[in-house]
DNA sequence: ACCTGAACACCGTTCAAGT
DNA sequence: ACCTGAACACCGTTCAAGT
């Protein structure tokens, strides 16, 4: 007969160095995905690992470091289409559709990543390729670094809206409210809303097809009188 | 000689009816202005209010039901060009401007914002405005949907950039921990963002400016063939 | 009806202690 | 060097009690 343990916590001591960065980043990473960023906290990390609270403090300084660790390792591992084989534009936009994906399916970590202050080495990567391309489709210095950074501003804010409604409408019912608030609204203060409810309610569904829609908008904006399109 | 008080809470009783939600909202986003986002607490919230906590809970059901509404309101104050002096397309312009300026001047409420789920009811006016104004510009009823939600998806991951930028650069030294890692930066690997290193930097500078740049090109490529700018 | 303090179940993190 | 539990200062919220 072996002696009663503890109810709450029969986890025998861990063996030294069961614990290491890497590993400690991939349960963070399915934590967030598995729970969501609410559920992301120390004591569910290290059960996750089945390990003490505080054994992940020797790995890591604090919460805030790890949680930018799981951004960078995510940034680092979009899969991005080989170069060369699509025409410039085409290019582009395969890379922003890569980049929009890893945001979608990994949203808790675009949560995280938009809380915290930027640091300038996120994204090294896909950041030097979006450039080269738009250097490639004849936008000067200035201009592709502009473009750049509003390709991302847009792709960030897409992604975030997309997560938003998608957890908005998973909720009991989302859809009969959403149809009951637009039936509510006064046609006389708001006419071009109401005339339009149909197409808002679709619009919400597939939230690939509308970044799609703006992306390829937005690229022609960009684009636009640097030689004629390549398709 | 009055009998000695307890030092940590001097405060009466408050008489009856010192709160109402309006006063409570007014207090909230005074204190998320003033000191941020993570300290926007039930407890901090009180104490501005010179008030026991648990007295807000008469007047909101919990902290989300007070976010919601701290959102609700300041989308609902945003000020807007008055209708019909200007073209659509420069009216559409300021109103974009608008909805932005409001972000970047309360970015605690955007952070607000973007952390929760969507309700359908946020910014009814501007959706109404936009969508009238893009209407007007020549868009299909399912175009104009798209074109609203592309627009609004832009200025919030905008304006999230540009306070994460403005988060990190003024932190002590940033713009050299920048340039140092620009310099550290391998030009075998990185060759464009590496040829590209003083325009990055500047172009993080004003972040007005660069949002402008990028909602001209984007307005540009929305309303491209629906006859000629009207400027 | 509205305001209060104590208490509960959480959280990140410090600390001294084990191995 | 790495892992541990107790403890501290927080947090949102429940509850029973005051007025």
């Amino acid at each position: 007969m072996s002696v009663p343990q503890p109810v709450r916590s029969p986890r025998r001591r861990a063996p030294r160095n069961t614990l290491n960065p890497d590993r400690i980043l991939d349960a963070a990473i399915a934590l967030l995905d598995r729970d969501g960023a609410e559920a992301f906290t120390m004591r569910a990390l290290a059960e996750e690992l089945g390990v003490a609270t505080m054994a992940i403090y020797s790995h890591f300084r604090n919460k805030d470091e790890i949680s930018d660790a799981v951004a960078q390792r995510l940034l680092d591992g979009i899969e991005l289409p080989c170069g060369g084989a699509l025409a410039p534009r085409c290019e582009l936009r395969e890379v922003c559709l890569g980049v929009h994906r890893l945001f979608t399916e990994h949203p808790s970590a675009l949560q995280l990543l938009t809380s915290r202050p930027l640091r300038g080495d996120d994204a090294i990567g896909v950041i030097d390729r979006m450039l080269a391309l738009l250097r490639r489709s004849g936008l000067s210095a200035k201009d592709a670094v502009r473009a750049q950074v509003t390709l991302m501003q847009y792709i960030v804010g897409s992604a975030l809206w997309s997560i938003r409604r998608s957890r908005a409408l998973c909720e009991e019912g989302a859809r009969e409210r959403v149809r009951a608030k637009f039936d509510a609204l006064s046609p006389e203060r708001y006419p071009t809303l109401t005339s339009l409810a149909p197409e808002l309610m679709c619009a919400q569904e597939d939230a690939v097809a509308q970044f799609e829609w703006g992306l390829d908008h937005l690229l022609c904006g960009l684009l636009a009188g640097q030689g004629p399109p390549e398709d």
